[in-house]
DNA sequence: CTGTTAGCGCTTTCAG
DNA sequence: CTGAAAGCGCTAACAG
């Protein structure tokens, strides 16, 4: 089991370095690089007395340092609008996660949705702190990623929030599919009257969830009442407000998709204020599957974005571009997948 | 307003040096280093000028090399079990938020409760890498704790685990007085059996918050009833296995007080259950006041923890530290207050 | 006030 | 297979 080692390497001022690690085995600095960085060509025996040394005083390479002279800092940056969020909170923790296999670190940018300041973040990033950087929900303009992009500064983008830009790395869900199967579970369980609460308009999210619950009620031969779709800015107190907005319709819907769950369980607060029972006189689902989904009482339905999954495919997108490996595509879209809970049954007769 | 330069500095191979700058505007690098450090020892003119040049040309500081050389790095490591959590994730905020106003960031070190990782994440975040640590809620015994103190590693602990050691920079909220002033809620809405769901036994948090607890009971002339206080893993399954196991005690508590927001959410979703409506047959207050509060039915009533502050205090406590500066407390408490909502009311008589 | 110079700890040719 | 040496970009004395 690792533990600290109880006995600071007092020998040296400081911590060690490669060179007292070189003293030490009697071998060059060179050397214990080569060891350090799993270089095959260094004798079998060579490799076990240094590796001895280094780990009897627990050296570990200045990252520092070794990012000055090879150019990697084994950091990576990542912007991203709000740490603490149902939904960020995973993609960030798959993004930590795919990267700490590769023994690679996230440094943090919190944007706080300021694109000025993302902007900046950006500049320092690119500036030997990092190797690259993941932007999640990047406020820049695709003209914007562009031009970071001519800088020669590799960065993949999750979760775009315009349309994805042309030679630009970018992962997102399939917000379509998941819209459209959403749409397809309350219409099969017997809703004619859907309601919709839309994220900002323009979103790119928004247009394609639209776009799939659109395509579903084609496909039962209907078509989208605009009465019906109410816009937000994702967050719950709005989803409320939409919710009553959308019930108080002289001829309300009997189910309503929120397209993210905060929004949704807004629309549930609507419905438990108006004395609904949800499911039963009103069905509700959400998007996302956040932890949220089964707090709430009754537990929502939701379409299941992979949201650590998201994390993960920007780190080996962006890792690849890096290493200027061959990346075959550029856009990588994730399945979605409907999880169905309590708040969906078939409508009032 | 901020934007990339959407013309690249390709004079340069890569990116502009201080070099590059100096040059350019025609001083020495050392001159352009204490421009970009704020020295007070330049002329007002030479300032101007550089400055000048460093923003036409977007240049900006590599912390890498810096580091290098001051053993300044700017950054701070911050390991924590979880980062998609709505407790950690507000600590984190916070933490982020404060070092962000000094222009520093997180090195991000997530342990998903492994001890052992943690250790040998801590051994790296320590060779140059950073200039400090952030430890929230660390697996580490005291003495792991002393020992990377004594290697001269600046690190403050935020939320221990266990009892906070002496000598070592702690900040944590006041688990006592906070347990105390919601059973005293409790109390006085007449509540006489109240039951407990605690955190796992030995932790710090729990402990202190059952002091609080007895001594609010002590104060009302009465006596914990062993009986009526369950250990839980501070997940919300264990909240509700440990309420169904109190609500079916031959003589069941009218009140639950659930020593997170979770395990009361548990609780919560127990009463439902049992078709008990909250708070009229039961009682549910919970502690932390994470953002899980208002998304539940009926809101829960909550005894705040100031979690985006503890993360702040933690940074400039360990910015005090790292720049040798006096430290009158290491040892830090910040208060709670109680949130009433809408999960409490008077028994039924 | 400003320039010169010596590294910080590590990787990386280039020679053996 | 191993070592010597040249920096990576920057800061920090130390001189002027």
């Amino acid at each position: 089991m690792a533990q600290l080692d109880p006995r600071p390497d007092q020998k040296f001022r400081g911590r060690a370095t490669i060179r007292d690690i070189a003293d030490l085995a009697g071998v060059s600095i060179a050397t214990v690089s080569r060891v350090l960085n799993d270089r095959p060509d260094v004798a079998r025996e060579t490799r076990e007395s240094v590796l001895q040394v280094v780990r009897e005083h627990g050296f570990s390479t200045n990252r520092g340092a070794r990012g000055l002279s090879s150019g990697r800092t084994g950091l990576i940056g990542l912007t991203l609008p709000l740490v603490a969020d149902a939904y960020f909170g995973p993609i960030l923790s798959g993004a930590a996660e795919a990267l700490h296999e590769r023994d690679m670190r996230i440094v943090l940018a919190p944007t706080l949705h300021e694109h000025d300041r993302e902007v900046s973040l950006l500049e320092r990033l690119m500036r030997g702190t990092t190797d690259g950087a993941i932007l999640m929900l990047p406020e820049e303009s695709a003209d914007e990623l562009r031009t970071l992009q001519h800088q020669g500064f590799p960065f993949v983008v999750v979760d775009p929030r315009e349309t994805p830009p042309d030679g630009i790395a970018c992962v997102s869900a399939m917000h379509a599919a998941g819209a459209k199967e959403a749409t397809e579970h309350l219409l099969a369980l017997g809703h004619r009257r859907i309601g919709a609460i839309a994220g900002p308009s323009g979103w790119y999210a928004t247009e394609e969830r639209l776009i799939g619950f659109r395509s579903a009620l084609a496909g039962a031969g209907m078509l989208l009442d605009p009465e019906l779709v109410a816009y937000s800015d994702w967050r719950m107190p709005r989803g409320t407000e939409a919710a009553e907005q959308l019930l108080s319709l002289p001829h309300p819907p009997t189910a309503i998709f929120g397209f993210n769950d905060n929004v949704a369980i807004g629309a549930l607060h609507a419905a438990q204020r108006r004395g609904l029972s949800v499911p039963d006189d009103l069905s509700i689902v959400g998007f996302d599957d956040t932890e949220l989904t089964t707090i709430v009482t009754p537990h929502l339905t939701s379409v299941r974005q992979p949201l650590a999954e998201l994390g993960r495919t920007g780190v080996s997108l962006l890792i690849r571009i890096i290493e200027k490996q061959r990346v075959d595509a550029l856009r990588m879209e994730l399945a979605t997948k409907l999880v169905v809970r309590e708040s969906t049954a078939p409508p009032r007769t």
